[in-house]
DNA sequence: CTGAAAGCGCTAACAA
DNA sequence: TTGTTAGCGCTTTCAG
């Protein structure tokens, strides 16, 4: 028995007062004579005493956990299962979202559930999990467009914040990016060192955030007097950015500015870039999106236009804490603007 | 009231049984009417009943939940747990490891729950969650050879598994490779192909997968008539394997082969072989370690000795459930077998 | 094979 | 300001 947890019990017995006093002392409720404040403190420290969590849960209906989704697609089969986790961590983007989130919920001692939803299945097992309360709601970060969970969550009247405006308009809170703006940076970065010739790689144009990219920069250029931009599409992967590099420079030898929708195809593309024989930036100048590790990690270092993903993580975090709190009612959205980071490939 | 989640009482009279039958039946007790067991089966599905965690945690004493912490040095501040986190998910090994920790948990309805300790102060709230029982243990993944939570873990009698042997001996199980042999397998490879004048990029040599593999791999060359092979320390990254490269470039212009301890460093490697007109691997062939996404993305492709990460994981997860279900007592330990993986580079 | 009842450890009215 | 008490929803003896 005495080698079982300490229980509330056990400390108050110890401090020579109710439960309720320590668990008062315990959630800081005011109303307590700080004598006896001191005396539960001590009782605590000695019995060694931690507060049983399923316990306050039961009672409180929280469980101070949050799942951190990671959805795919339609129905990726159970045995694939392994690609997607592991594309999806490899993606230095979602090591900035666990840290945002992590930096918004381990000051209130809290912590994410890490869930993947890629099938009819493992989607139902996630709302299963939430209905059951292990965690007080979700952070949905899709991996593509038509991504079914936002819809059935909300449904399902389940707490939940998404990572980007969803393709099809769901009753949830959301951040995103104005990537419109973003991309206007680029265009004027580009034009401002000088380059006439300027050619774009957009990422998947199923993904809405590409599609704003294409679109801000397309209008900022026919703004600036260059309506026709020449145009390829990759896949937001370094192989891809590379492989469309190359279609642009066979179409057009003289380009002289390339704007990549992320980072990782602006890499590709320097790359091909150099098996061309082209120098980054006195050829070609080069500008990424994000500004993730492999923006510093490319050579050169790419300009890029900086996502603050770890602020919007956090912000979804913040939200979903607000919305479990009853703090928050209505679904809202937050938009963050991007920032130009001028490094060596533009 | 009609809007609260039903519970089992709801379940049981919709069925006109008991509680403890319904229980029984959701847990899959034997010793229930099989007629019964359907009525109830309906009852559920007509409710959408969804059993509540921490109703049954509070008696299990179990939550269904496991601790994956990313565990760090001795004191990195509170401000950098951005780069901590980033970094580690940037590195294309911690995906494989969620990844096979999932495909454990999860047909058992298990989630991990993401932890980081890179401070005093997060090391010891690792340990009070645990004993709150958020989690039911602990996986441990070291990124510094002298972390210090596993022997804190150890002494506080938590149920944990490690990934790789600990530097100095805690008693908890751990799984790890048999990085000599992976060494070996590497060696012989480059000899096999025609290789005489071979030299090796080591991890940072506080780390003791790095010392090992260094071992392994001049064991193996001694063993085969070359007692000196060129050693260059890199730190598991692009860059260091770069400058590495460089290092031993100019010291042994006439390299014929080289084996870096990870695919990063072999892919940094490759890049200063390019830059100095060497060919890959006509010239000079290239080997790396780990099998990871690098080695698929690098050019050319990477020969690489393959950690099976994925099952290694997937053990971890499994030795700590045993443990906590007191399946096993003494700590164990696992070692898993590396395989080369023969593509372009070597 | 099924039901009644006793908690698991905690919080939150309500009394004092 | 403190204590008493009634559950939170579930599992699990123990009777029947």
């Amino acid at each position: 028995m005495s080698r079982d947890a300490p229980t509330l019990e056990d400390v108050a017995q110890e401090a020579g007062v109710s439960r309720a006093t320590v668990s008062r002392v315990i959630n800081g409720v005011r109303n307590v004579d700080p004598g006896i404040q001191e005396t539960v403190r001590r009782a605590i420290e000695r019995t060694g005493y931690a507060p049983n969590r399923a316990a306050r849960s039961l009672v409180t209906r929280r469980s101070q956990t949050v799942a951190l989704v990671v959805s795919g697609a339609g129905d990726t089969p159970e045995e694939v299962h392994n690609a997607v986790a592991t594309r999806v961590f490899a993606d230095p983007f979602f090591g900035r979202v666990v840290s945002g989130v992590v930096g918004y919920l381990r000051p209130r001692s809290m912590h994410p559930l890490l869930m993947f939803a890629e099938s009819e299945e493992t989607r139902r097992q996630v709302l299963t999990d939430l209905r059951q309360g292990s965690a007080d709601g979700a952070l949905v970060v899709s991996t593509h467009a038509d991504d079914p969970l936002p819809a059935l969550l909300a449904d399902a009247g389940l707490p939940a914040v998404l990572f980007a405006r969803p393709s099809r308009p769901v009753p949830l809170s959301y951040v995103d990016l104005a990537h419109r703006d973003g991309a206007a940076l680029a265009a004027d970065h580009l034009l401002a060192r000088g380059c006439r010739r300027i050619a774009t790689i957009t990422g998947p144009l199923d993904v809405a955030a590409s599609r704003e990219r294409l679109a801000g920069f397309r209008d900022t250029m026919a703004r600036r007097g260059y309506p026709y931009v020449p145009v390829a599409e990759g896949g937001f992967t370094l192989d891809t950015g590379a492989s469309a590099m190359s279609a642009l420079l066979s179409e057009h030898p003289d380009l002289d500015g390339v704007f990549a929708a992320n980072d990782l195809m602006a890499q590709g593309a320097c790359q091909t870039l150099r098996e061309h024989a082209r120098h980054v930036p006195s050829d070609v100048a080069v500008i990424g999106f994000d500004d993730s590790s492999a923006a510093v990690g490319c050579r050169p270092a790419l300009t890029t236009v900086r996502q603050p993903v770890e602020e919007m993580a956090a912000a979804m975090a913040r939200l979903l804490d607000e919305q479990v709190r009853g703090v928050r009612g209505e679904a809202t959205s937050v938009i963050f603007e991007p920032e130009l980071v001028v490094r060596e490939s533009a």
